[in-house]
DNA sequence: ATTAATGTTCAGAA
DNA sequence: TTTCTGAACATTAA
């Protein structure tokens, strides 16, 4: 569920990192639940410790930590990863703990430490070299950021494709950060059908996704992501996001839409996943 | 008590 | 080439 949002929320949390000198990694694995990390454990501590964090970035729904020797720290959360400042939701799906030294920017916290913690474990820690990060993350695996997407990206991108325009938003190849609950509020407040082919949808079509896709990812960081029914996603200091109290269709299946009030919200499955849209607002 | 559903990514198949 | 399917995994709701 971290999508764009709520990665660069996580982001922007763990910023007090910055010029802080990892001195010690631990990685917490159970032979039950290995942690799903690279280089190897052994070889990841000894090129981790003693090094500085001098940045942090995002590519697409990755955290990524850039440290002064230019290897990059990724994380990747897929379903219920999280990159924690202080206070993990639990101590049993903790998975890697960066001790740092001590901080001088956040209130209330003394030994400051950077924690990886993931309940289902689908996410992982990769640390890359600059050369090792292009190829991963290069334009030809990573489409452009969504928070900076235009009508003409999209088109040039999505143009010619048979896909339906839902699916479509969902390939990163295509466009970086965009995940299921995202794709929908977006295509809702563009009101486009989201079974719609992409090569079917003309420039004004594309122009409203594109501003769509803007607006509600800033705001959705403005709001610190969406903390859904399960409770799993939290920023760094493991506080719930609040946009998910803004969501105009997503899981809201047979409830009224938000924007015309009189058509109920229906839930159909396209490449597997639930859809959420409005069929009066979303026409075809 | 079993089964379905949840969302992201990738390998491999169609 | 493009699009689709299933697996990885943990937990909960039905």
């Amino acid at each position: 569920m971290p999508e764009l949002p709520e990665v660069e929320t996580m982001r922007r949390g763990i910023d007090p990192c910055i010029g802080m000198r990892i001195k010690e990694v631990e990685i917490v694995a159970s032979p039950r639940r290995p942690i799903k990390i690279s280089p190897k454990p052994a070889a990841l501590r000894k090129r981790l410790r003693g090094t500085t964090i001098v940045g942090t970035d995002r590519a697409g729904k990755r955290v990524v930590l850039l440290l002064d020797t230019q290897d990059h720290l990724i994380f990747e959360p897929r379903m219920t990863g999280l990159v924690l400042l202080t206070d993990p939701p639990s101590q049993e799906h903790l998975r890697l703990r960066l001790q740092l030294g001590r901080n001088t920017q956040l209130r209330g916290v003394r030994e400051l430490e950077l924690l990886y913690w993931d309940r289902r474990g689908l996410g992982l820690v990769r640390l890359m070299s600059p050369s090792e990060f292009a190829t991963a993350f290069g334009t030809e695996r990573l489409g452009p950021d969504a928070l900076g997407t235009t009508a003409d990206i999209l088109a040039e991108r999505l143009g010619d494709s048979r896909r339906a325009i839902k699916v479509a938003l969902l390939d990163q190849r295509a466009v970086a950060g965009i995940g299921n609950l995202y794709a929908a509020e977006i295509l809702h407040r563009a009101q486009i059908h989201p079974a719609t082919p992409c090569r079917r949808l003309r420039t004004d079509a594309w122009q409203r996704i594109a501003a769509a896709t803007r607006r509600i990812l800033a705001a959705a960081i403005r709001y610190e992501g969406s903390t859904l029914s399960d409770g799993t996603y939290r920023n760094a200091l493991n506080q719930s996001g609040t946009y998910q109290n803004h969501h105009q269709v997503y899981d809201r299946e047979g409830e009224k839409c938000r924007r015309c009030r009189k058509h109920e919200v229906r839930r159909i499955v396209q490449a597997q996943r639930a859809t959420f849209f409005c069929p009066g607002c979303q026409i075809r």
